[in-house]
DNA sequence: GGATTTATTTAATGAACGTTACATAAATAG
DNA sequence: CTATTTATGTAACGTTCATTAAATAAATCC
Protein backbone atom coordinates (compact mmCIF):
# COMPACT_ATOMS: atom_id res chain seq x y z
CA UNK A 1 0.00 0.00 0.00
CA UNK A 2 2.54 2.67 1.39
CA UNK A 3 5.91 3.15 0.93
CA UNK A 4 6.65 3.14 -2.90
CA UNK A 5 9.71 5.22 -4.50
CA UNK A 6 12.76 6.16 -2.31
CA UNK A 7 11.82 5.81 1.50
CA UNK A 8 12.42 9.12 3.15
CA UNK A 9 16.25 9.37 4.74
CA UNK A 10 15.38 11.42 8.10
CA UNK A 11 12.63 11.62 10.94
CA UNK A 12 10.26 13.32 9.95
CA UNK A 13 9.12 13.88 13.49
CA UNK A 14 12.61 14.26 14.92
CA UNK A 15 13.38 16.93 12.01
CA UNK A 16 9.45 19.24 12.93
CA UNK A 17 10.78 18.81 15.95
CA UNK A 18 14.50 19.96 15.72
CA UNK A 19 12.63 23.13 13.53
CA UNK A 20 10.07 23.37 16.40
CA UNK A 21 13.03 24.07 18.66
CA UNK A 22 15.07 26.76 16.52
CA UNK A 23 11.47 28.66 15.40
CA UNK A 24 10.71 28.64 19.44
CA UNK A 25 14.15 30.28 19.98
CA UNK A 26 14.31 32.70 17.24
CA UNK A 27 10.72 33.67 15.96
CA UNK A 28 9.54 33.41 12.84
CA UNK A 29 11.31 36.31 10.79
CA UNK A 30 14.76 36.15 12.62
CA UNK A 31 15.10 32.61 11.64
CA UNK A 32 16.41 31.15 8.15
CA UNK A 33 16.23 28.62 6.11
CA UNK A 34 19.90 27.94 6.13
CA UNK A 35 19.75 27.47 10.28
CA UNK A 36 16.68 25.30 9.80
CA UNK A 37 18.26 23.33 7.34
CA UNK A 38 21.38 22.64 9.36
CA UNK A 39 19.09 21.81 12.59
CA UNK A 40 16.98 19.60 10.61
CA UNK A 41 20.27 17.40 9.18
CA UNK A 42 18.31 17.97 6.13
CA UNK A 43 18.67 20.00 2.79
CA UNK A 44 16.14 22.52 1.60
CA UNK A 45 14.44 20.20 -1.12
CA UNK A 46 13.82 17.32 1.81
CA UNK A 47 12.44 20.21 3.52
CA UNK A 48 10.19 21.74 0.91
CA UNK A 49 9.00 18.01 -0.22
CA UNK A 50 8.39 17.23 3.42
CA UNK A 51 6.71 20.20 4.89
CA UNK A 52 5.71 22.77 1.63
CA UNK A 53 7.48 26.42 2.71
CA UNK A 54 9.15 28.29 5.47
CA UNK A 55 5.64 29.23 6.60
CA UNK A 56 4.26 25.41 6.45
CA UNK A 57 7.03 24.54 8.51
CA UNK A 58 6.36 26.85 11.04
CA UNK A 59 2.55 26.45 11.35
CA UNK A 60 3.62 22.51 11.56
CA UNK A 61 5.83 23.23 14.31
CA UNK A 62 3.44 25.55 16.42
CA UNK A 63 0.69 22.63 16.21
CA UNK A 64 3.47 20.00 17.33
CA UNK A 65 4.13 22.57 19.95
CA UNK A 66 0.68 23.10 20.87
CA UNK A 67 0.18 19.03 21.36
CA UNK A 68 3.53 18.43 23.18
CA UNK A 69 4.54 21.22 25.92
CA UNK A 70 0.66 22.24 26.23
CA UNK A 71 0.13 19.35 26.85
CA UNK A 72 2.04 19.04 29.86
CA UNK A 73 0.95 22.51 30.78
CA UNK A 74 -3.02 22.21 30.32
CA UNK A 75 -3.15 18.51 31.93
CA UNK A 76 -3.47 18.84 35.64
CA UNK A 77 -5.75 22.27 34.66
CA UNK A 78 -8.79 19.77 32.97
CA UNK A 79 -7.77 17.22 35.51
CA UNK A 80 -8.47 19.35 38.73
CA UNK A 81 -11.21 19.04 40.63
CA UNK A 82 -12.53 22.58 41.04
CA UNK A 83 -11.94 25.68 38.99
CA UNK A 84 -9.75 26.60 41.92
CA UNK A 85 -7.69 23.98 41.46
CA UNK A 86 -7.86 23.83 37.88
CA UNK A 87 -5.92 27.35 37.65
CA UNK A 88 -3.64 26.66 40.24
CA UNK A 89 -2.37 23.55 38.29
CA UNK A 90 -2.30 26.03 34.98
CA UNK A 91 -0.05 28.46 36.85
CA UNK A 92 2.11 25.66 38.54
CA UNK A 93 2.70 23.97 35.81
CA UNK A 94 3.28 26.46 33.44
CA UNK A 95 6.24 27.65 36.42
CA UNK A 96 7.19 24.48 36.29
CA UNK A 97 7.59 24.22 32.52
CA UNK A 98 8.61 27.83 31.41
CA UNK A 99 11.65 28.56 32.68
CA UNK A 100 14.35 27.07 29.60
CA UNK A 101 16.38 24.45 30.90
CA UNK A 102 16.14 21.98 28.28
CA UNK A 103 14.41 24.09 25.32
CA UNK A 104 13.64 27.70 24.95
CA UNK A 105 12.19 29.64 27.36
CA UNK A 106 8.48 30.76 27.45
CA UNK A 107 5.58 29.66 25.84
CA UNK A 108 6.09 29.39 22.30
CA UNK A 109 2.43 30.18 21.05
CA UNK A 110 2.36 33.02 23.63
CA UNK A 111 5.37 34.66 22.36
CA UNK A 112 4.95 33.84 18.75
CA UNK A 113 3.95 35.92 16.16
CA UNK A 114 3.55 38.87 18.60
CA UNK A 115 5.67 41.25 16.88
CA UNK A 116 6.48 39.45 13.60
CA UNK A 117 3.99 40.00 11.33
CA UNK A 118 5.87 39.31 8.17
CA UNK A 119 2.98 36.48 7.69
CA UNK A 120 -0.65 37.57 8.33
CA UNK A 121 -1.46 33.76 8.22
CA UNK A 122 1.07 32.58 11.25
CA UNK A 123 -0.20 36.10 13.48
CA UNK A 124 -3.59 34.93 13.09
CA UNK A 125 -2.96 31.18 13.94
CA UNK A 126 -1.27 32.42 17.25
CA UNK A 127 -3.97 35.08 17.96
CA UNK A 128 -6.30 32.01 18.01
CA UNK A 129 -3.91 29.61 20.10
CA UNK A 130 -4.15 32.09 22.76
CA UNK A 131 -7.97 32.79 22.38
CA UNK A 132 -8.73 29.48 23.27
CA UNK A 133 -6.10 28.84 26.35
CA UNK A 134 -8.75 32.02 27.71
CA UNK A 135 -11.19 30.21 26.53
CA UNK A 136 -10.98 26.76 28.28
CA UNK A 137 -10.60 28.64 31.45
CA UNK A 138 -13.89 30.37 30.64
CA UNK A 139 -15.80 27.17 30.30
CA UNK A 140 -14.09 25.64 33.34
CA UNK A 141 -15.74 28.92 35.34
CA UNK A 142 -18.58 28.14 33.88
CA UNK A 143 -18.48 24.63 35.01
CA UNK A 144 -17.59 25.55 38.29
CA UNK A 145 -20.73 27.98 38.50
CA UNK A 146 -23.07 25.18 37.21
CA UNK A 147 -21.79 23.04 39.80
CA UNK A 148 -22.44 25.49 42.27
CA UNK A 149 -18.62 25.59 43.31
CA UNK A 150 -18.79 29.92 42.31
CA UNK A 151 -21.76 32.00 43.15
CA UNK A 152 -23.81 33.07 40.26
CA UNK A 153 -22.59 36.24 40.33
CA UNK A 154 -19.00 35.66 39.49
CA UNK A 155 -17.55 37.57 36.67
CA UNK A 156 -16.49 35.06 34.14
CA UNK A 157 -14.94 36.81 31.70
CA UNK A 158 -13.09 38.84 34.12
CA UNK A 159 -11.44 36.04 35.95
CA UNK A 160 -10.76 34.42 32.81
CA UNK A 161 -9.11 37.17 30.93
CA UNK A 162 -7.15 38.44 34.08
CA UNK A 163 -5.87 34.38 34.90
CA UNK A 164 -4.74 34.25 30.57
CA UNK A 165 -3.10 37.52 31.06
CA UNK A 166 -0.82 36.26 34.32
CA UNK A 167 -0.05 33.14 32.41
CA UNK A 168 0.72 35.23 28.80
CA UNK A 169 3.04 37.30 31.35
CA UNK A 170 5.07 34.57 33.13
CA UNK A 171 6.29 33.58 29.41
CA UNK A 172 8.13 37.13 28.93
CA UNK A 173 9.41 36.64 32.74
CA UNK A 174 10.36 33.68 31.80
CA UNK A 175 12.29 34.67 28.96
CA UNK A 176 13.50 37.51 30.91
CA UNK A 177 14.92 34.80 32.79
CA UNK A 178 13.16 33.82 35.61
CA UNK A 179 13.31 30.62 37.36
CA UNK A 180 10.57 28.48 38.32
CA UNK A 181 10.87 29.73 41.82
CA UNK A 182 10.02 33.35 40.95
CA UNK A 183 7.17 32.00 38.57
CA UNK A 184 6.05 29.90 41.15
CA UNK A 185 5.71 33.52 43.19
CA UNK A 186 3.72 34.99 40.59
CA UNK A 187 1.39 32.55 40.41
CA UNK A 188 1.01 32.25 43.90
CA UNK A 189 0.27 36.20 44.41
CA UNK A 190 -1.93 35.63 41.16
CA UNK A 191 -4.08 33.47 43.19
CA UNK A 192 -4.24 35.94 46.34
CA UNK A 193 -6.74 37.86 43.71
CA UNK A 194 -9.34 34.78 44.13
CA UNK A 195 -11.39 35.39 47.14
CA UNK A 196 -11.96 38.96 45.93
CA UNK A 197 -12.28 37.74 42.63
CA UNK A 198 -15.26 35.10 43.60
CA UNK A 199 -17.11 36.77 46.37
CA UNK A 200 -20.41 37.00 44.47
CA UNK A 201 -21.62 40.39 43.38
CA UNK A 202 -19.24 42.53 45.14
CA UNK A 203 -17.59 45.26 42.79
CA UNK A 204 -13.83 43.84 43.06
CA UNK A 205 -11.52 46.28 45.70
CA UNK A 206 -9.74 48.40 42.72
CA UNK A 207 -13.18 49.81 41.47
CA UNK B 1 28.97 77.63 15.84
CA UNK B 2 26.72 74.86 14.59
CA UNK B 3 24.74 74.92 11.24
CA UNK B 4 28.05 73.88 9.02
CA UNK B 5 27.65 72.69 5.69
CA UNK B 6 24.46 71.41 3.74
CA UNK B 7 21.34 71.91 6.64
CA UNK B 8 19.56 68.51 6.83
CA UNK B 9 16.27 68.66 4.85
CA UNK B 10 14.22 66.62 7.57
CA UNK B 11 13.12 66.84 10.82
CA UNK B 12 15.21 64.34 12.66
CA UNK B 13 12.49 63.67 15.61
CA UNK B 14 9.75 63.14 13.26
CA UNK B 15 11.44 60.75 11.01
CA UNK B 16 12.78 58.91 14.45
CA UNK B 17 8.83 58.94 15.41
CA UNK B 18 7.97 57.33 11.91
CA UNK B 19 11.12 54.61 12.63
CA UNK B 20 9.65 53.78 16.09
CA UNK B 21 5.89 53.07 14.32
CA UNK B 22 7.24 51.00 11.99
CA UNK B 23 9.34 48.82 14.99
CA UNK B 24 6.96 49.08 17.50
CA UNK B 25 4.29 47.30 14.53
CA UNK B 26 6.52 44.83 13.31
CA UNK B 27 9.79 44.05 15.23
CA UNK B 28 13.43 44.22 14.16
CA UNK B 29 13.85 41.69 11.56
CA UNK B 30 10.18 41.61 10.18
CA UNK B 31 11.25 45.41 9.27
CA UNK B 32 13.30 46.13 6.26
CA UNK B 33 15.23 49.81 5.44
CA UNK B 34 13.17 49.93 2.46
CA UNK B 35 10.12 50.11 4.63
CA UNK B 36 11.85 52.32 7.31
CA UNK B 37 13.02 54.63 4.18
CA UNK B 38 9.69 54.85 3.26
CA UNK B 39 7.85 55.46 6.66
CA UNK B 40 10.67 57.82 7.49
CA UNK B 41 10.46 59.86 4.09
CA UNK B 42 14.08 59.49 3.14
CA UNK B 43 16.80 57.70 1.83
CA UNK B 44 19.12 54.99 2.88
CA UNK B 45 22.27 56.91 2.97
CA UNK B 46 20.98 59.85 4.41
CA UNK B 47 19.37 57.27 7.52
CA UNK B 48 22.97 56.10 7.77
CA UNK B 49 24.12 59.39 7.51
CA UNK B 50 22.04 60.57 10.50
CA UNK B 51 21.02 57.20 12.79
CA UNK B 52 24.19 54.59 12.16
CA UNK B 53 23.04 51.57 11.03
CA UNK B 54 19.17 49.50 10.99
CA UNK B 55 20.15 48.76 14.39
CA UNK B 56 21.57 51.48 16.23
CA UNK B 57 18.04 53.29 14.48
CA UNK B 58 16.39 50.53 16.41
CA UNK B 59 17.74 51.22 20.09
CA UNK B 60 17.14 55.24 18.98
CA UNK B 61 13.71 54.08 18.65
CA UNK B 62 13.26 52.53 21.62
CA UNK B 63 15.17 55.10 23.93
CA UNK B 64 12.41 57.63 22.13
CA UNK B 65 9.59 55.35 23.18
CA UNK B 66 10.60 54.70 26.33
CA UNK B 67 10.90 58.88 26.76
CA UNK B 68 7.80 58.98 25.60
CA UNK B 69 5.07 56.45 25.78
CA UNK B 70 6.85 54.89 28.97
CA UNK B 71 6.31 58.39 30.67
CA UNK B 72 2.21 58.72 29.71
CA UNK B 73 2.43 55.03 31.87
CA UNK B 74 4.52 55.59 34.70
CA UNK B 75 3.67 59.41 34.79
CA UNK B 76 0.89 58.52 37.63
CA UNK B 77 3.04 56.00 39.22
CA UNK B 78 5.69 58.43 40.66
CA UNK B 79 2.82 60.88 41.46
CA UNK B 80 0.63 58.75 43.52
CA UNK B 81 0.39 59.00 47.36
CA UNK B 82 0.49 55.33 48.19
CA UNK B 83 1.72 52.35 46.67
CA UNK B 84 -1.16 50.68 46.54
CA UNK B 85 -1.89 53.94 44.45
CA UNK B 86 0.80 53.74 42.57
CA UNK B 87 0.08 50.31 41.18
CA UNK B 88 -3.70 51.34 40.51
CA UNK B 89 -2.03 54.44 38.59
CA UNK B 90 0.46 52.15 36.69
CA UNK B 91 -2.09 49.41 35.52
CA UNK B 92 -5.21 51.65 34.63
CA UNK B 93 -2.86 54.11 32.99
CA UNK B 94 -1.60 50.80 30.69
CA UNK B 95 -5.23 49.69 30.34
CA UNK B 96 -5.32 53.17 28.67
CA UNK B 97 -2.67 53.50 27.08
CA UNK B 98 -2.08 50.16 25.39
CA UNK B 99 -4.72 49.46 23.08
CA UNK B 100 -3.76 50.43 19.78
CA UNK B 101 -5.87 53.47 19.17
CA UNK B 102 -3.33 55.94 17.51
CA UNK B 103 -0.56 53.82 17.36
CA UNK B 104 0.53 49.98 17.24
CA UNK B 105 -0.98 47.72 20.80
CA UNK B 106 1.26 46.88 22.97
CA UNK B 107 4.18 47.92 24.94
CA UNK B 108 7.05 48.61 22.79
CA UNK B 109 9.60 47.35 25.53
CA UNK B 110 7.76 44.72 26.38
CA UNK B 111 7.03 43.10 23.02
CA UNK B 112 10.77 43.78 22.06
CA UNK B 113 13.26 41.05 21.59
CA UNK B 114 10.79 38.62 22.87
CA UNK B 115 11.03 36.56 19.52
CA UNK B 116 13.72 38.28 17.79
CA UNK B 117 17.37 37.67 19.38
CA UNK B 118 18.89 38.59 15.55
CA UNK B 119 20.63 40.70 17.40
CA UNK B 120 21.67 40.31 20.84
CA UNK B 121 22.33 44.14 21.83
CA UNK B 122 18.63 44.77 20.87
CA UNK B 123 17.69 41.76 23.03
CA UNK B 124 19.56 42.82 26.30
CA UNK B 125 18.23 46.25 25.81
CA UNK B 126 14.67 45.15 26.24
CA UNK B 127 15.80 43.05 28.63
CA UNK B 128 17.35 45.59 31.00
CA UNK B 129 14.37 47.85 29.79
CA UNK B 130 11.75 45.25 31.32
CA UNK B 131 13.76 44.64 34.56
CA UNK B 132 13.75 48.64 35.34
CA UNK B 133 10.12 48.52 35.67
CA UNK B 134 9.78 45.93 37.97
CA UNK B 135 12.97 47.18 39.86
CA UNK B 136 10.57 50.88 40.14
CA UNK B 137 7.93 48.84 41.56
CA UNK B 138 10.13 47.62 44.09
CA UNK B 139 11.66 51.05 44.71
CA UNK B 140 7.88 51.88 45.66
CA UNK B 141 6.89 49.21 47.97
CA UNK B 142 10.40 49.86 49.99
CA UNK B 143 9.50 53.25 50.53
CA UNK B 144 5.97 52.51 51.63
CA UNK B 145 7.33 49.61 54.21
CA UNK B 146 9.58 52.81 55.49
CA UNK B 147 6.28 55.50 55.41
CA UNK B 148 4.76 52.46 57.71
CA UNK B 149 2.36 52.21 54.91
CA UNK B 150 3.11 48.11 54.29
CA UNK B 151 3.90 46.00 57.35
CA UNK B 152 7.05 44.98 57.19
CA UNK B 153 7.19 41.18 56.30
CA UNK B 154 4.92 41.97 53.14
CA UNK B 155 7.35 40.36 50.50
CA UNK B 156 8.19 43.03 48.32
CA UNK B 157 10.03 41.24 45.53
CA UNK B 158 7.02 39.02 45.38
CA UNK B 159 4.34 41.56 44.38
CA UNK B 160 6.59 43.81 41.99
CA UNK B 161 6.88 40.43 40.00
CA UNK B 162 3.57 40.20 40.02
CA UNK B 163 2.26 43.20 38.96
CA UNK B 164 5.25 43.73 36.56
CA UNK B 165 4.24 40.73 35.49
CA UNK B 166 0.27 41.44 34.76
CA UNK B 167 2.07 44.74 33.27
CA UNK B 168 3.42 42.69 30.55
CA UNK B 169 0.34 40.18 30.15
CA UNK B 170 -1.66 43.14 29.48
CA UNK B 171 0.82 44.13 26.40
CA UNK B 172 0.03 40.70 24.54
CA UNK B 173 -3.75 41.05 25.60
CA UNK B 174 -3.54 44.72 23.42
CA UNK B 175 -1.69 42.81 20.94
CA UNK B 176 -4.47 40.22 20.39
CA UNK B 177 -7.34 43.28 20.31
CA UNK B 178 -8.21 43.84 23.86
CA UNK B 179 -9.73 47.26 24.29
CA UNK B 180 -9.59 49.36 27.20
CA UNK B 181 -12.70 48.11 29.14
CA UNK B 182 -10.81 44.71 29.25
CA UNK B 183 -7.66 45.33 30.37
CA UNK B 184 -9.10 47.55 32.92
CA UNK B 185 -11.04 45.03 33.92
CA UNK B 186 -7.60 42.80 34.17
CA UNK B 187 -6.00 45.26 36.17
CA UNK B 188 -8.66 45.59 38.52
CA UNK B 189 -8.75 42.05 39.22
CA UNK B 190 -4.87 42.07 39.87
CA UNK B 191 -5.51 45.17 42.84
CA UNK B 192 -8.01 41.89 44.20
CA UNK B 193 -4.74 40.34 45.20
CA UNK B 194 -3.60 43.43 46.98
CA UNK B 195 -5.05 42.45 50.62
CA UNK B 196 -3.64 38.89 50.33
CA UNK B 197 -0.16 40.14 49.03
CA UNK B 198 0.22 42.80 51.94
CA UNK B 199 -1.35 41.17 54.88
CA UNK B 200 2.03 41.27 56.67
CA UNK B 201 3.75 37.23 57.56
CA UNK B 202 0.76 35.65 56.42
CA UNK B 203 1.42 33.38 53.60
CA UNK B 204 -0.58 34.16 50.27
CA UNK B 205 -3.63 31.52 50.36
CA UNK B 206 -2.47 30.18 47.68
CA UNK B 207 0.96 28.36 49.15
C1' DG C 1 34.26 85.30 -4.72
C1' DG C 2 36.55 80.40 -3.69
C1' DA C 3 37.25 76.70 -0.19
C1' DT C 4 35.17 73.72 2.95
C1' DT C 5 31.65 71.07 5.00
C1' DT C 6 27.60 68.46 5.18
C1' DA C 7 23.26 66.39 2.99
C1' DT C 8 21.00 64.43 -0.89
C1' DT C 9 20.24 61.52 -4.95
C1' DT C 10 21.34 57.78 -7.78
C1' DA C 11 23.10 53.63 -8.40
C1' DA C 12 25.60 49.93 -7.23
C1' DT C 13 27.74 46.61 -3.91
C1' DG C 14 28.30 41.67 -2.24
C1' DA C 15 25.79 38.72 0.68
C1' DA C 16 21.91 36.27 2.12
C1' DC C 17 17.27 35.33 1.34
C1' DG C 18 13.47 31.64 0.14
C1' DT C 19 12.72 28.60 -3.43
C1' DT C 20 13.33 25.42 -7.33
C1' DA C 21 15.63 22.57 -11.73
C1' DC C 22 18.05 18.93 -12.51
C1' DA C 23 20.48 14.87 -12.37
C1' DT C 24 21.17 10.90 -9.36
C1' DA C 25 19.99 7.29 -5.96
C1' DA C 26 16.98 3.96 -3.82
C1' DA C 27 12.93 1.85 -3.19
C1' DT C 28 8.49 -0.95 -5.24
C1' DA C 29 5.56 -2.89 -9.30
C1' DG C 30 5.13 -5.75 -12.98
C1' DC D 1 15.34 -6.86 -15.65
C1' DT D 2 12.74 -2.58 -16.92
C1' DA D 3 9.56 0.97 -15.63
C1' DT D 4 7.87 3.91 -12.18
C1' DT D 5 7.98 6.55 -8.10
C1' DT D 6 9.88 9.14 -4.53
C1' DA D 7 13.93 11.25 -2.03
C1' DT D 8 18.49 13.25 -2.13
C1' DG D 9 22.50 16.33 -3.19
C1' DT D 10 24.26 20.00 -5.96
C1' DA D 11 23.80 24.07 -7.84
C1' DA D 12 21.43 27.53 -9.35
C1' DC D 13 17.33 30.79 -9.61
C1' DG D 14 15.74 35.78 -9.22
C1' DT D 15 14.83 38.83 -5.35
C1' DT D 16 15.66 41.34 -1.51
C1' DC D 17 18.67 42.43 2.09
C1' DA D 18 21.67 46.06 4.64
C1' DT D 19 25.14 49.02 3.36
C1' DT D 20 28.09 52.27 0.75
C1' DA D 21 30.77 54.94 -3.48
C1' DA D 22 30.39 58.66 -6.21
C1' DA D 23 28.53 62.75 -7.96
C1' DT D 24 25.73 66.74 -7.01
C1' DA D 25 23.51 70.41 -4.12
C1' DA D 26 23.24 73.72 -0.43
C1' DA D 27 24.85 75.79 3.38
C1' DT D 28 28.99 78.47 6.17
C1' DC D 29 33.88 80.24 6.55
C1' DC D 30 37.47 83.23 5.09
Amino acid sequence: MSARGRPRAFDRDAALSAAMDVFWRKGFSATSMAELCEAMGINAPSLYAAFGSKADLYEAALRHYGQAASCAVWGGFKAAPTARASIEALLMASAANLPGDDHPAGCMVTLSAVTELGCERLGALAVQARAEGEAQISARLRRAVEDGELPAGVDIAAIAAFYACVQHGMSIEARDGADRRKLETIARAALAAWPGLTDAGAPPPGA
